[in-house]
DNA sequence: TAAGGGACTTGATGGCACTTGG
DNA sequence: CCAAGTGCCATCAAGTCCCTTA
């Protein structure tokens, strides 16, 4: 329900109101909020929360006209915001005082961002709103905001939770977060009374859901067989498995999904124990198993009909109309559109085929807005490369020598190249070799001292870790030295030594901490930015690697060598061509070579001293327009592969008989890499620590078990187990099997397969497609379908524990794992102890209750004092109090429980459209920063303007 | 076509600054 | 005010995948 009446408009917290408001309306307005989120944070006046000062209104306005529309570009918003608040440096054009110019693009020819400028241009010219300059606060025509609409995606009954646990839904942000937010829309409210009316557009869609959630994952397995079983489906002729709502999940996800048991209209007030309690984390744990079968068998289904459309929406009434006429629209095509989200049921061609015509429908302006934005990325004109947007960089035409093909990424490059890690400073303190102090030479003390300070640390007691250590210090030390092995060596000196350096700089003044970080800041401001065609960039990694012992992940074979100390001359700078060349900051030294490619995007590389045939990358950072850029790409082509998946699915299922064992094997592959969301695979070296991915799965990884259940258990990427039990087709069981015969335990399991093979292969089924692509598209698919499926009406914070609890899902399809913190149990401890103590005063507290009613007083309590007196009713009313305190923390446990072992940042980092999110948060009237931090907004600039229609 | 070079994305982790609860 | 808890962020290892070469 999104927005309150306007009466019940309370005023606190003023800050954030103000800045939420500004904030929606802009978001809604379909500017880009990034912009105003970062101009908050990096104004003064914001940051004490003096909105309503003029220095505030000034500030934010100079800020606004900075981006006149024609020159904006999201990349530029970031960066002048960045800019505006950290001082820029020298040789940069940093001058805060004028606005920042950006010179990106006059020649259309330079490539996709240019065209990005464009389309946001486009999108908010047609807005009619955007980035306006003059006007610091939003104004009254502001559109509305689509949001309010009724929530499109489905009403219905979060389906499927609660049945795996007892408790019920993870509140997690719940509490906390309700308050502000309430307070947060009304003022949005307040501010925009007039937007309500068009937001209150009934709309509500009816969205037939798809059903087939409720059922038990082992229930949907079995549809397979049969597909017909479910309801609704249409079922495609793809293979088995895939059914009709269900095909777009992979298999893993469905067991965790599945498990609801439904079941009441009512809105909010179940809502939570509707949730799926994180059934399936376990997957991959140990626990699993016992889980999951668990929660199969507890699964019940949720009521088809359910639907809840909000009325909510209708519910308010506008305002003032006005102009927002757009919104409305926009607002009422959703209905289609939210149709598409339920349509599960519908086959998947046809799905396909709605969704790119309801993208196209542009029935408004605004609509188009987002359109542009959407399709365009792959409009990539290359034409005209050479640019002559500067005389001055004309001439440099040529590309460098090293990479000819690629296609040109940057016409003029400038930036001040790499900071490196101050020289070793010797403490020192001598260590002790068989009791006796030794005396170290300050390279020797610098290797001891890496060592040393890992004394806490896993590493420490590994044999490896030490053997390669020991070698590597040998060669520091030199033959005759009195350390003549690592046993006798006792660094204990220098590790105390260590602690106490840390214990000072934490005692160090809150001052004192400010002023160190300020130097810091001082002298790594310069390297901080390139300027990339004309406009500024931050750079991510410009601090060239400290030297250290190597930390491999796993029973990695060389942890514990050193990692040498990188001088320039181990450097490549990559630069254009009429920039200046960066300055070595080591005095007499030089870099290795300056190369003026761009056709990479790196700034410059080493060779990794660990591997020397391997390189460290300084990079753009994340926030930048080309990396931007190329996430979009990526999110594009999982989103083509919509459009193929069927017969895609289709095709592997049909060559997992055969006769060709090549290609059964590469069907069987691809299948498991879509389904189980498995990475492909590549070979690896000796040195490498010993983990595997789709192609490279030994026999012993993979067990047939019971009925079609294969069961995984290997180590993947960074060496974090996978293991999971899962029920495969018939065929796909026989096939493995056949794979496995007459194979040991360590041989390759698809013997006829490498990662390039079936790269090709999927090459030919769609361009472009590669194994990588499946898992963006089933993380993001799952998380498009949760959402719409799954958020119903209610309050910001019940939302947000929706899209936690779908992102959830995601990271454990995707087997993002994170260990346990060090605290964990004594958390679960303290929050069980507590609950026992709640308990008891319930359990007095009904006595007293008893008593009461018998007019009785109350029991003495725990001291023995006598209680007051409570009626009947303030005793029931203290029961209910405390009872809802249990339920909380029971949830707030088995939350926390549940997600000890599971990461869910990096699935949103990487693998989920944040066109999603964002078009979502919109349409759920939803803060976007309630789900991306500051970090995740800067990088995702180019999702914000999404049409919150957007589907994936 | 296998091997390996090269460029870029993905991923867990640890330190640290905030926030929260007592 | 302090300790515990949390989220953010940088870091750097470890993947993917493309391309070239022999």
């Amino acid at each position: 329900m999104g927005l309150r009446p306007i009466e019940r408009l309370g005023k606190n917290d003023e800050e954030t109101q103000a800045q939420i408001s500004f904030f929606q309306t802009s978001f809604f307005k379909g500017t880009p909020l990034c912009l105003y989120l970062l101009h908050l944070q990096h104004t003064p006046e914001a940051k004490k929360g003096q909105h309503d000062t003029d220095e505030y209104k000034q500030s934010l306005d100079l800020f606004l006209h900075r981006f006149d529309p024609i020159r904006f570009s999201y990349s530029s918003v970031v960066m002048a915001v960045e800019a505006s608040s950290k001082r820029v440096i020298d040789d940069f054009d940093d001058d805060d005082d004028k606005p920042l110019i950006f010179r990106r693009s006059n020649n259309s020819s330079i490539s996709k961002k240019n065209q990005l400028n464009q389309e946001i241009k486009k999108s908010s010219s047609t807005n009619g709103q955007t980035s306006n300059p003059q006007r610091s606060k939003v104004g009254p025509s502001s559109k509305a905001s689509p949001t309010s609409m009724s929530p499109l995606g489905s009403p219905k009954p979060a389906a499927s939770s609660v049945k795996a646990s007892p408790v019920k839904s993870p509140p997690m942000v719940h509490s906390k977060v309700s308050a502000s937010l309430d307070d947060r829309s009304k003022h949005l409210l307040k501010q925009n009374a007039s937007i309500d009316a068009l937001k209150r557009e009934p709309n509500s869609n009816s969205d037939s859901e798809d059903s087939e959630d409720d059922k038990p994952l082992s229930a949907r397995l079995m549809r397979n067989t049969n597909n017909t079983s479910k309801g609704l489906g249409v079922s495609p002729p793809v293979k088995s498995l895939s059914k009709d709502s269900d095909d777009e999940v992979p298999l893993s996800s469905k067991f965790a999904m599945k498990s609801g048991a439904g079941t009441s209209g009512s809105k909010f007030d179940d809502y939570e124990e509707k949730k799926p309690l994180t059934s399936g984390i376990q997957q991959n744990g140990s626990v699993s198993k016992e889980k999951q079968q668990k929660s199969a068998a507890i699964s019940s289904k949720r009521p088809l009909d359910k639907i809840i459309s909000s009325d909510q929406s209708s519910a308010k009434k506008a305002k003032l109309s006005d102009t927002t006429t757009p919104v409305k629209i926009k607002q009422v095509t959703v209905k289609g559109e939210g149709k598409r989200d339920d349509d599960d049921h519908i086959p998947i061609s046809q799905r396909i085929k709605k969704s790119v015509s309801s993208d196209n429908k542009s029935s408004t302006t605004i609509k188009k807005v987002t359109k542009v934005v959407s399709s365009s990325s792959k409009k990539i004109t290359k034409n005209s490369k050479q640019v002559l947007k500067n005389s001055k960089y004309s001439q440099s035409t040529k590309v460098s020598p090293s990479s000819g093909d690629g296609q040109k990424k940057w016409t003029t490059l400038v930036h001040n190249g790499v900071i490196f890690p101050p020289p070793y400073k010797p403490h020192g303190i001598k260590m002790l070799y068989k009791g006796q102090p030794v005396a170290l030479t300050p390279a020797q003390e610098e290797v001891a001292t890496m060592y040393a300070v890992m004394r806490e640390s896993d590493y420490y007691t590994k044999p490896k870790f030490q053997e390669n250590f020991w070698n590597d210090w040998r060669k520091i030390l030199g033959k005759n030295h009195v350390i003549q092995n690592l046993k006798d060596c006792d660094f204990t000196p220098i590790f105390e030594w260590h602690l106490a350096e840390k214990e000072k700089k934490k005692q160090m003044s809150s001052e004192e901490k400010k002023a160190l970080k300020e130097e810091k800041l001082n002298q790594e401001e310069k390297y901080m930015w390139a300027v990339v065609d004309g406009v500024k960039e931050k750079v991510g990694n410009f601090r060239v690697e400290p030297p250290g012992l190597f930390r491999g992940r796993g029973e990695h074979p060389k942890m514990g060598k050193l990692k040498r100390r990188i001088r320039p001359s181990d450097i490549t700078m990559n630069i254009g061509k009429d920039a200046p060349i960066p300055e070595c900051p080591i005095p007499g030294e030089r870099w290795k070579e300056v190369k003026h490619d761009n056709t990479v995007t790196w700034l410059a590389f080493w060779n990794d001293p660990i591997n020397p045939k391997e390189f460290k990358y300084v990079f753009l950072a994340a926030s930048s327009s080309l990396k931007g850029q190329s996430d979009k790409e990526k999110y594009e082509k999982a989103r083509k592969l919509k459009d193929y998946i069927e017969n895609i699915r289709t095709a592997y299922t049909k060559d997992f008989t055969s006769k060709d064992v090549t290609r059964r094997q590469i069907a069987v592959a691809t299948y498991l890499i879509d389904k189980l969301a498995l990475r492909a695979g590549n070979e690896k070296d000796d040195d490498e620590a010993d983990t595997v991915g789709c192609c490279t799965l030994k026999v012993g990884n993979v067990e047939c078990v019971e009925k079609n259940k294969l069961k995984f258990d290997f180590l993947g990427k960074d060496s974090i187990q996978y293991v999971n039990t899962v029920e495969v087709e018939l065929p796909v069981y026989k096939a493995i099997k056949e794979f496995q015969s007459g194979k040991r335990e360590n041989d390759d399991l698809f013997d006829k397969l490498d990662t390039s093979k079936l790269n090709a292969h999927l090459k030919d089924l769609m361009p472009g497609l590669t194994a990588k692509v499946f898992r963006t598209y089933n993380a993001s698919i799952t998380l498009d379908s949760m959402l719409s499926r799954d958020t119903k009406d209610g309050d910001v914070a019940e939302k947000v524990v929706v899209y936690q609890h779908a992102n959830k899902e995601v990271a454990i399809i995707c087997n993002h794992q994170r260990t346990v913190s060090k605290s964990h149990s004594a958390q679960i401890l303290r929050l069980t102890e507590k609950i026992e103590e709640l308990k008891g005063a319930l359990k007095e507290l009904k006595i007293d209750l008893d008593r009461a009613k018998k007019g009785k007083p109350p029991l003495k309590d725990a001291e023995g004092k006598q209680k007051r007196n409570l009626a009947p009713e303030a005793i029931e009313k203290k029961i209910a109090q405390t009872n809802g305190k249990i339920e909380k923390m029971e949830r707030d446990m088995h939350t926390k429980e549940d997600l000890k072992t599971v990461a869910l940042g990096t699935s949103k980092i990487n693998y989920l459209d944040p066109r999603i999110t964002v078009a979502w948060c919109k349409r759920h009237e939803v803060p976007i920063e309630k789900i991306f931090n500051k970090s995740l907004l800067a990088k995702f600039a180019w999702s914000m303007d999404v049409d919150p229609q957007f589907r994936f």
